[in-house]
DNA sequence: TACCTGTAGG
């Protein structure tokens, strides 16, 4: 039995935590424990303010309540970062009499431990238990994402001794995909074609093929490919020509006029080959090229683009949307902006935070307070959910603007908000702080993105470090010193090489 | 089990 193994975790954080003499020690106040109803409001708080681990032995069990295989999958992946305690709890779930855990959970601690490549845990968890061709697959792609494309290319003939049914055609294109995903299209294509006889192949693999080629900016030989599977009888879609567009518009070069105007060209060229195929560009084909045109500030082209594609009976998404009201606020012209707001919900279509980001943006740009605190007030007043990134576009422009005190305030609404900081706002908000001098207030945040779980950016570190030598505040550095040793984190060799000498003014 | 767009900001 391989659980046991397997030694106990040695995390720093998790020997704290098991060493706490109350097993919750929560400082947060949790709402009323009911046993029966309310496990998955507890857990959901203790997922995003704790390491879960810590909640398995204790909170749960202790109010009597136990793990749905719902509760494990989202304890798994909370602990993706984690492959160590993720594989402890998954076992110690299963060494349980009546273990929660399912095929699904399976394959996702599969996933966690061969991201972090290791591949032999993985073959042995595999072979003592009954793997899915799903199994096979997430090792493949974490095989082919580390490099190991032979290895995985064994793994996919070898998996079928292992499985009741074989891989089919569908299987196939997964692994012609990944492969090409990370770059390794002309192996793919070599693979194709020394199987193609046994395997077959359909417009979908020629798809991913095609779009191998473009993700490598070849789109000479993608439309060598594409040829090549018409006259193999092979009818390309929507899907194939919108790949090959994709490669086109984003590879096109945007500023030299000429340059750009030869993409579009070329982009127009698709659309035509695509009518005489009879096949009628989507909604895809038209935010693919909604998106170049936005890229390169293009706001007369975007918004005739957007009309045309109405005339043509196609009805824009909130995204297609988006990247035209992205397109005029980037070009300054708010005002249509607003008004193209209120065709869209006229249309029926809500914009999403999204769409009222691009208008932060170009507030930010414009170094405009009142505008952007009255939209966020609109926002938070009902108009749209405000999420992270709204926040951290906003707290961006704050620090940027040195109004900390509306920062402050933007900072308790984000803490207040259903997803709280991520590793940007910290880190936003540490730099700000550090810009303004306030080191001490710095290192607060910067001890609690750790403690939150976040690792902190090199640069964040350096810029701190050096404030608080610089400041010579000697007490606050060691405080942080003290965390770090803790948590076992370090960034770079160059700090350890030199002793700390405060910086004498 | 992802054949295609979209974040944000270089």
């Amino acid at each position: 039995m391989l659980h046991q193994k397997i030694p106990p975790p040695t995390f720093p954080l998790l020997r704290r935590l098991s060493t706490t003499t109350t097993p919750t020690g929560f400082s947060l106040n949790l709402p009323k424990l009911e046993p029966s109803n309310d496990a998955e409001l507890i857990t959901q708080i203790l997922i995003t303010n704790h390491n879960p681990f810590h909640f398995t032995e204790s909170p749960l069990q202790l109010h009597g309540i136990s793990l749905s295989p719902h509760l494990v999958n989202q304890t798994l992946l909370r602990l993706r970062h984690n492959s160590k305690i993720a594989l402890s709890f998954f076992q110690h779930l299963r060494s349980s009499p009546s273990p929660p855990t399912t095929p699904t959970s399976f394959n996702l601690l599969i996933d966690i431990l061969a991201k972090v490549r290791q591949f032999d845990v993985v073959r042995h968890l595999i072979s003592e238990t009954d793997p899915s061709p799903e199994t096979f697959l997430i090792l493949v792609k974490r095989l082919i994402a580390a490099g190991l494309t032979r290895q995985a290319l064994r793994t996919f003939d070898d998996a079928p001794t292992f499985l009741q049914t074989p891989f089919t055609l569908h299987h196939f294109a997964f692994l012609l995909d990944t492969l090409c995903k990370y770059g390794h299209t002309r192996l793919a294509v070599g693979v194709f074609n020394e199987r193609r006889s046994v395997l077959g192949s359909d417009a979908k693999i020629y798809t991913i093929l095609i779009a191998g080629w473009c993700k490598l900016r070849r789109i000479d030989t993608a439309e060598r490919l594409l040829s090549e599977m018409i006259e193999s009888g092979i009818e390309p879609n929507v899907v194939t020509y919108n790949v090959l567009l994709n490669g086109i518009c984003r590879t096109a070069s945007l500023h030299p006029e000429e340059r750009f105007e030869k993409n579009v060209r070329s982009a127009e060229k698709v659309f035509d080959e695509m009518r005489e195929r009879g096949i009628e560009p989507d909604v895809t084909s038209f935010s693919i090229v909604l998106h170049m045109y936005s890229r390169a500030h293009k706001s007369e082209l975007s918004l005739d683009k957007l009309k045309l594609m109405k005339v043509k009976g196609i009805s824009p998404t909130v995204e297609t949307y988006t990247s035209v009201v992205k397109c005029l606020c980037s070009c300054g012209r708010l005002e249509e902006a607003e008004e193209l707001l209120e065709e869209m919900v006229g249309d029926g279509i809500s914009p999403s935070s999204a769409t009222y980001n691009c208008f932060f943006k170009e507030y930010k740009g414009r170094k405009d307070v009142s505008g952007a605190m009255d939209l966020y007030k609109k926002m938070r007043g009902g108009l749209c959910e405000v999420n992270t990134r709204t926040y951290n576009v906003l707290l961006g422009a704050f620090v940027n603007l040195g109004k900390m005190e509306i920062v402050e305030e933007i900072w308790c609404d984000l803490r207040g908000s259903v997803t709280g900081p991520d590793l940007d706002s910290y880190t936003c908000l540490v730099h700000g702080l550090c810009g303004k001098e306030k080191w001490r207030e710095a290192c607060g945040y910067f001890v609690e993105m750790i403690e939150r779980g976040f690792l902190p950016q090199k640069v964040t570190f350096e810029t701190l470090y050096k404030g608080l030598i610089q400041s010579n505040k000697l007490r606050t550095w060691r405080r942080l010193k003290k965390k770090l040793d803790e948590e076992s984190i370090t960034f770079g060799s160059e700090f350890q090489r030199y002793p700390f000498q405060p910086y004498k003014r």
